[in-house]
DNA sequence: CGTGTAAGGAATTCTGACACG
DNA sequence: CGTGTAAGGAATTCTGACACG
């Protein structure tokens, strides 16, 4: 989970270099809340692998054609599934207890 | 082999961050050749993951107290018994081929 | 030997804006 | 809407050197 993938230290020019993509692009993107570079105490703008391969991902669908506002939405709907099967799986949870409690 | 961990893409800065070194002992180790990092065509340093790990071990070994050319002579000798075992796994090769055209 | 530091310069990045479409 | 660009400034990095031990 921790690993490198997720490791913030690449800077917006080898982010550039390494997707192809223009800096410009790249800053739109967190404008638009695609991503969330973090930032040096200076303000330098730090991204992680991770973070390289959303915003591949994010050029291929504006590429497409797709608004940002949807591709945004996708995200936050992919992280509303994950909270709901958290909250599913707690609800089992405590039936489980609740039926073991019975036996 | 080529993923991100050999990615280099991580400015001195970053570096210094994540080890905890200084940039001048960073730069020291490459000074020493026991780290390579490349350069954007500005002549910014670039390390990968990998890096970042044998610094870490460098700095360990330094701190030990070994001198940087013993260190780098240990990567040097790792370097060679794996050509050396490249050799040993050709030879092999070839006595097994001889071995079944003679069968 | 390994590392700190001040020095001056160059490369990199930042923001806000104007432009086009 | 998504992206290019020129503008001015600030942060980051670079090298070579002097210092200490």
């Amino acid at each position: 989970m921790s690993s490198f993938k997720e490791t913030k230290a690449i800077t917006i020019g080898a982010v550039s270099e390494i997707t192809g993509l223009s800096e410009r692009q790249i800053r739109y993107y967190e404008d638009k809340e695609l991503i969330s570079p973090s930032r040096t105490s200076g303000g330098t703008r730090k991204y992680s692998f991770n973070d390289i391969e959303k915003i591949v991902e994010v050029s291929k669908k504006i590429k497409k054609g797709i608004p940002t506002f949807k591709i945004k939405q996708e995200t936050t709907d992919r992280i509303t599934e994950k909270s709901q099967n958290i909250k599913e799986r707690m609800l089992m949870g405590q039936i489980n207890a609740a039926f073991k409690r019975n036996v």
